[in-house]
DNA sequence: GCGAGCATGGTTTAGACAGCATGTC
DNA sequence: CTAAACCATGCTCGC
């Protein structure tokens, strides 16, 4: 179909798509088209990755924005600049923050057509105006739930919704989410056209089907896919084919089938199953790759290098940054944020060789190579005991990274197989298998506790039988005739909410209660709100002191366990414990720090051999700041769960005490990245911690607020107030305060030679800092920086030699980028 | 007596969404 | 029911 034919859409458009090269629509494109999608019709498209799913988006949101006068059939109505305003309103729903971000750089193409774009996650909120005035939004699904949750009045405005990925309502944690909140918008707007893109799967028409959808199924790929499997020293491919691959001596499947890339001048990425694993074949392979490089991208990739250093001096950078400068590099979610966009971009930009990447790659940004290697198709699963096979899907998946569009003449994905019988296995599990349905996961409990209540509290149901009348517009009840299951968890979490005060119940009639509604627009799970309210209460019910704080009897622990039959309250329970007459001290921050670690909100940290014992012990050492029961050390798994906690809050109070972030990847075994995702976690759900206990007119708000500002910067209580100041961290606060300066208002009188001598002689720095400390004269022009004891300071001469901001990374360790 | 090289056994294991306030056009 | 890579340790063997 050619371009200028699509109805429904402005009349720029096709001139602009022409400019960008495009002429014709690819088949599934204007399969797409057929069907309607620029015409208001519902579509469910299930193509390959990069077979031009994001057109079919735009061009639904820009006919739905464009409004219904400029519909099939009508001329030209005026001039098509200007805001489109008159029109409605496009939502587009991902899975991840860096991909809301990369959509909506994209979508910023039509913005000197009028149409306004912005972009609303959890971190991020953007710039420049409400989201009211934007024509098309990017967010994430749980964004777009917890909008939905506080009533944003736009969402009545909405004329068309995308959702990206939309298989991922199979995923047992997020994807009921996503599922929830397209009913919502649903029956929100009854016109709302919906549009759901998702990878290749089985049962598309299901999909179709619940979404009152027209459905597009294809498997038509823009650029050639060879999927195939190597064996021995050849290369088997799907079509019949081999091609000798050869691997010599001492080298490894994976180093020949990069070098064989490398020598038509193409890039690989390879999946493997495991952080150390890509780490350590990140490192081989550089050896490799580093032959293969010319004298200008090695300089190129030694300026990466050291950027990477810059941003953390942990291990983890330092092995990444020796890897990238051989022209290879891992990526994985231990990674800092900063590392991993630096990873994508060099390998989009041809200079990283070879990526060796756990699955975090496969579903994140787009990253093409020539050649995709997926060599681990087993991974761990704790669940099954033992090495499970990934899915068909995400095997998928990972093999559609391979091939640029535009740039390769095609791509090839390949598996490894150690013995003829794995070739065969290969071939028939993953090569010419079909992906696997995909499947409704709303019926479980954690799922419905959440989404039920939200669904009272925001007004869509107030019965039990308007919850049920809801739920009939899922895609659970789509996929399940009966109705039994759903009902009988339902009935259980109804009364899990009701006995947790987060409801009432008068007959059929439901209604949530103050804290219910707080709790569903705090987006927290109610049995992480009932947790901490549970811990605080008992705290201060115990005055504060140690009186009262026994580990658990019987019956608290039965009350504690995951959906207690009863759903009796540990509060209750742990009643008329301590005597009041004691001063009723504040929780210490390791307390709450526990308190916020052991909520289901909190993804819990492994527990290596030797952790615990050193963490029975830690525990037993600070029995008494802990909030709430301990659990007897002969309940295994509530036991083990605690500890695991425990050794999270120990993390973020080791953060919060400035330790070096070096020093935490090591005694925990984490990354970079999973230290900043455990603190951004805990100041979400401190904050949550704080309006509840606000709410409950409990004394311990400060406390919880100290502890969170403190793990924001990563400082000790005597920093938090210069931490507060813009431009500094966690390593300069200390040595402003080391330096005599203690407070943000000291800033504003301290000498400024001391000041310039604490910054390490960095002029603009201080300037920068003394500027948002509300200094009125920051300027540093003839200032000699003070001597100051243990500090280093830099020549003088106005500048960071050469890096053009006034930040100098290695000087700071904050987490300055959410 | 010493150290390189190997066998053995123990250890470890993917990912990542969310509040609010505040400022500003 | 299932794995595999990494690492520390301790051994053998050759000199």
């Amino acid at each position: 179909m050619d371009v200028s034919a699509i109805p429904g859409v402005p009349d720029w458009l096709s001139g602009h798509l022409q400019d960008e090269g495009i002429e014709a629509l690819y088949p599934p494109q204007a399969e797409a088209v057929e069907a309607g999608v620029t015409e208001g019709a519902n579509l469910v498209a299930s193509v390959p990755t990069a077979s031009g799913k994001t057109l079919v988006a735009e061009l639904a949101m820009l006919s739905a924005v464009a409004g219904e006068e400029s519909g099939p059939g009508s001329d030209a109505s005026g001039a098509s600049s200007g805001p489109l305003s008159d029109g409605g309103k496009a939502l587009y729903i991902v899975p991840l923050r860096a991909l809301a971000s990369e959509k909506a750089e994209e979508f910023e193409q039509f913005e000197r057509y009028g149409v306004e774009v912005g972009v609303s996650t959890g971190n991020y909120d953007s710039d420049g105006g409400w989201l009211a005035d934007k024509d098309v939004i990017v967010a994430t699904s749980e964004k777009v739930d917890s909008l939905v949750r506080n009533d944003a009045a736009w969402i009545e405005d909405l004329s068309c919704v995308v959702a990206d990925e939309v298989h991922l309502v199979d995923d047992g944690q997020r994807g009921p989410t996503l599922e929830v909140t397209l009913a919502k918008l649903r029956q929100l707007n009854a016109g709302l056209q919906t549009v759901a893109l998702s990878a290749t799967i089985g049962n598309a028409d299901e999909l179709a089907d619940w979404l009152d959808a027209e459905l597009v199924d294809s498997n038509w790929r823009p650029i050639e896919l060879q999927k195939g499997v190597h064996y021995g020293q050849a290369l088997h491919l799907e079509d019949g084919s081999q091609q000798r691959l050869e691997v010599r001596n001492g080298e490894s499947e994976t180093a020949a089938i990069v070098r064989d890339t490398l020598a038509d001048d193409g890039s690989t990425l390879v999946f493997v199953n495991s952080r150390r694993n890509a780490e350590a074949a990140a490192r081989r392979l550089a050896s490799t790759t580093r032959e293969f490089l010319d004298a200008d991208e090695r300089e190129a990739l030694a300026e990466i290098a050291a950027e990477i250093r810059d941003v953390s001096d942990t291990e983890t950078s330092d092995d990444l940054a020796d890897a990238v400068e051989g022209g290879a590099a891992f990526h994985h979610a231990g990674l800092a944020s900063d590392h991993r966009s630096l990873i994508e971009d060099a390998f989009r930009d041809r200079l990283l060789k070879v990526v060796c990447a756990t699955p975090t790659l496969a579903a994140g940004v787009n990253t093409p190579s020539r050649r995709v290697v997926v060599r681990d198709w087993r991974r761990y699963d704790g669940s099954t005991g033992g090495m499970a096979p990934l899915s068909v899907l995400e095997v998928h998946q990972m093999m559609g990274r391979a091939g640029r569009p535009g740039l390769d003449p095609y791509g090839e994905a390949v598996l490894l197989a150690n013995s003829h019988d794995e070739l065969d296995e290969l071939f028939e599990r993953y090569v010419w298998a079909d992906p696997e349905p995909v499947q409704s996961k709303l019926a479980a409990e954690p799922a419905l506790r959440t989404h039920l209540l939200a669904t009272v509290a925001s007004g869509f149901a107030s019965s039990r039988e308007g919850l049920l009348e809801f739920l009939e517009r899922t895609l659970h009840a789509t996929q399940n005739a009966d109705r039994n299951e759903l009902e009988r968890v339902t009935d259980r979490m109804l009364d899990y909410l009701e006995v947790n005060d987060f409801l009432t119940r008068d007959g059929d009639q439901l209604q949530a209660t103050g804290l219910g509604h707080t709790v569903s627009r705090l987006y927290l799970d109610p049995m992480s709100a009932a947790e901490i309210i549970d811990g605080l209460r008992d705290w201060e019910r115990a005055g504060g002191t140690s009186a009262g704080r026994e580990r658990a009897e019987t019956a608290g622990d039965e009350a504690e366990a995951e959906e207690p039959a009863g759903f009796t309250r540990a509060s209750e329970l742990a009643a008329d414990h301590g005597d009041d007459d004691g001063p009723r001290e504040p929780p210490s921050a390791l307390g709450l720090y526990h308190l916020v670690a052991r909520t289901p909100d909190m993804y819990e940290l492994y527990l290596r051999s030797g952790d615990e014992e050193e963490f029975t012990q830690l525990a037993y050492e600070r029995e008494t700041e802990f909030l709430g029961p301990m659990p007897s050390e002969y309940e295994d798994d509530r036991f083990e769960d605690w500890l695991s906690a425990l050794k999270t809050a120990r993390l973020l109070e080791d953060w919060a005490s400035e330790i070096d972030e070096n020093e935490i990847t090591d005694r925990y075994g984490v990354g970079p990245g999973d230290i900043r995702g455990k603190v951004e976690t805990t100041q979400w759900l401190l904050g949550a911690a704080e309006s509840l206990a606000g709410e409950l007119g409990m004394d311990c708000v400060p406390a919880i607020r100290e502890a969170r500002t403190r793990v924001e910067h990563g400082v000790k209580s005597e920093l938090v107030d210069l931490a507060s100041v813009r431009g500094v961290g966690r390593k300069r606060a200390r040595r402003l305060y080391e330096a005599g300066i203690r407070t943000r208002a000291d800033l504003r009188e301290a000498e400024k030679a001391v000041v310039l001598g604490a910054l390490r002689g960095r002029e603009k720095t201080a300037e920068n800092v003394l500027e948002n400390a509300g200094r009125e004269d920051p300027s540093m022009a003839e200032v000699e920086p003070a001597d100051i004891d243990g500090i280093e300071t830099t020549t003088t001469g106005g500048g960071d030699g050469g890096s053009g901001t006034a930040d100098d990374p290695e000087d700071q360790s904050s987490l300055g980028d959410f």
